[in-house]
Formats: C-alpha cells, sequence, structure tokens
DNA sequence: TTAAATACTTCAGGAGCTGAACTATCTGGT
DNA sequence: ACCAGATAGTTCAGCTCCTGAAGTATTTAA
C-alpha cells in the first residue's frame, strides 16, 4: 500500500516504546470516544473517568489519577452528573470535598467502556492475550510511578 | 503520602495497558514539551515530528505516521521551518509533495530530544533498561497495527 | 486532452485544558 | 473557642492545538 522505510532499528528502545504508546493513546481516544452507545455521547475525559470509577472516588483523586487540573474534572463531573451516570455526595469524613459515585446507568455505561475498549485495544494493538498481559504488568509499574511522579511536580 | 485504595487487580489487562499508556503519554509530552533547550522552545506536534524525521520525509508520510490531518502537519512545517530546524523541497518523483529534511541544527536538536526522551522515560516509567526494551518490543508492534488501523479508517 | 485523484494549504470553528481568583470547610496553635 | 493558614472544589478567561471544508497545484488514467 504505502512504501514507508521503516527502518524503525536505529531508534533507540525508549524512543520506540514512546511511538507506540503515542500511536496506541491517540487510536484508543479516539476509537473510544466516537463509539456510540445507547443513552449521551462522552467525551474523551468523561470515558476516562468512568473507567477510574470502578469504586467510587472523590474528585482530588481523580484529579491526580488522570493527571489534569482540578478544574477540568469539575467540568467532566458536571458533564457526567447531568446525564445521570454519576451522583455526587459529599465525604462522610471531610465536607469539603466531594465523592463521585457511577450511578445504575454508569455501571451499565462503564461495563460497555471496557468492553469496547479491549476490542479496540486488539485492534489497533494486534497483540495477543499474552503480550496484552505483559503491557499490563509493564503498565502497572508504569502508572504508579507516572502518577506519583505526576504529583510531586515535574522534579 | 495519599491513602489510594488501588485495588488495581480487578481491572481488566487491557483497562490496566491502557491506564498505563495514557499515564506515560501524558508526562512523555508535557514534560518533553516544557524541556527548555538552547534556541526556540517547541510545542508538543513539533517535537513528534523532529523524533520521526530521523530520515527526511514527505508531509503525508508524517501525517499518517503522527495520526494527524494534513493540515496540522502543515503548521507543524511552517513552525519548525521559520527556527530553521527542516528544509523543505519538492519530492524529485511527485510534484505536489514536500520532503520535509532537519538541517544540522535540526539534526543536533532531534539528538538533544532523544536524549531527554529516554532520561523522562525512565524517571517517568520507573522501568529498568530491560524493561524497557520488552516494551519497546511490544511497542513495534504495536506502532505498526496501530498506524496501518489510522491509515485505512476506523473499520 | 480532460476528468478524477492526490498533496498540500488556508482558515474558521471547536474541544479541552490550565491558572488565577473565589467560596467553603477543615486543622492546629493559642 | 477563635483565628490563621491549608485544603477541596468552582468559575471563568484565555490559550493551544486540532479538525473539516474549500481551494490550488500537480499527477494519473481514460
Amino acid at each position: 500500500m504505502t512504501d514507508v522505510i521503516d527502518d524503525w532499528t536505529h531508534l533507540t528502545p525508549e524512543v520506540q516504546a514512546m511511538m507506540g504508546v503515542y500511536a496506541l493513546h491517540w487510536q484508543l481516544e479516539q476509537r473510544l470516544s466516537e463509539t456510540k452507545f445507547e443513552g449521551p455521547s462522552l467525551g474523551r475525559s468523561e470515558c476516562q473517568v468512568i473507567l477510574y470509577l470502578s469504586v467510587p472516588r472523590r474528585m482530588g483523586e481523580l484529579a491526580r489519577l488522570t493527571l489534569k487540573a482540578p478544574s477540568a474534572v469539575t467540568a467532566v463531573a458536571a458533564a457526567l452528573e447531568r446525564v445521570g451516570l454519576i451522583r455526587r455526595g459529599r465525604d462522610d469524613h471531610d465536607g469539603r470535598a466531594w465523592v463521585l459515585e457511577l450511578t445504575d446507568a454508569g455501571h451499565l455505561r462503564r461495563q460497555e467502556l471496557v468492553a469496547r475498549a479491549a476490542e479496540v485495544f486488539y485492534e489497533t494493538s494486534g497483540l495477543s492475550r499474552d503480550e496484552a498481559k505483559q503491557l499490563a504488568g509493564l503498565a502497572r509499574k508504569i502508572h504508579r510511578t507516572a502518577i506519583q511522579a505526576g504529583a510531586e511536580g515535574p522534579l
């Protein structure tokens, strides 16, 4: 089809990893957010937050996990509440904080998102189940380190 | 520091991989583009295109590789040419197409970017050299598949 | 030679994020 | 109990970056 000379061998492993990460990230965001479900459609950040809401979480926690500013989470929460996918409640132990929790519709939507994410993941990565698990293992470590680095600022 | 209950075990491998990819992508883009080099500073896409210009490439090829619209590449090329990091020439075999090529300053900047990318990669991923190579192996496959899927549209 | 396809450009418009300034609540020292 | 300072979230102005449509130049195929 195209005559791309992918002399991919002279790139450092780090740059190779980076390019793969960029490509997979783009496809996941793009194709996940443009999937049509029943009910209202969601933006990229809305999908991301729903995935993190496997458990009720405070907004600040979501901001830290998604590496976004608190004000960005405010907008996402407003959108998700407006369409009835989440419910807000005050934190029992801290009246300043909100806890976001999926409604029944939210849980349903999350299940659909997880399923769709797996589809898109395999379609666009071309990885096998075993390779996916291998990647997930690396991803756990990456996630933990990256979130911590993000919380502490850029050194 | 924070009491995040990361019961990360009940997430599917695909979602785990996704979250790791999101976090690493964010950190790489953010920290790479905010690094100060000598000379003019670059946006995220400018950095990405420079990395792909290890070899002269046509603009359409860059659009496909970076998964962006051609018009986005036009803007990036204009910016990079303005600051003297790339040179444009017509493709010998196709007078419609431009070929972008790094200047000497561009090659220098690319080397600095590659070095900085490796630093940021290890700092924010927490991976070892071996794990990085493992990830690079998966990334090669991901990249090839994802770029092809992008070129052919969303199924 | 002419119609259709391709490569890039220009531009208007929009999504989504940040940072600053603000309100509400909590915490610790006195 | 009270007040100062820290913390959680909100509002908003402004910014960056991207896309999609319409336009130009060139190539390809009929």
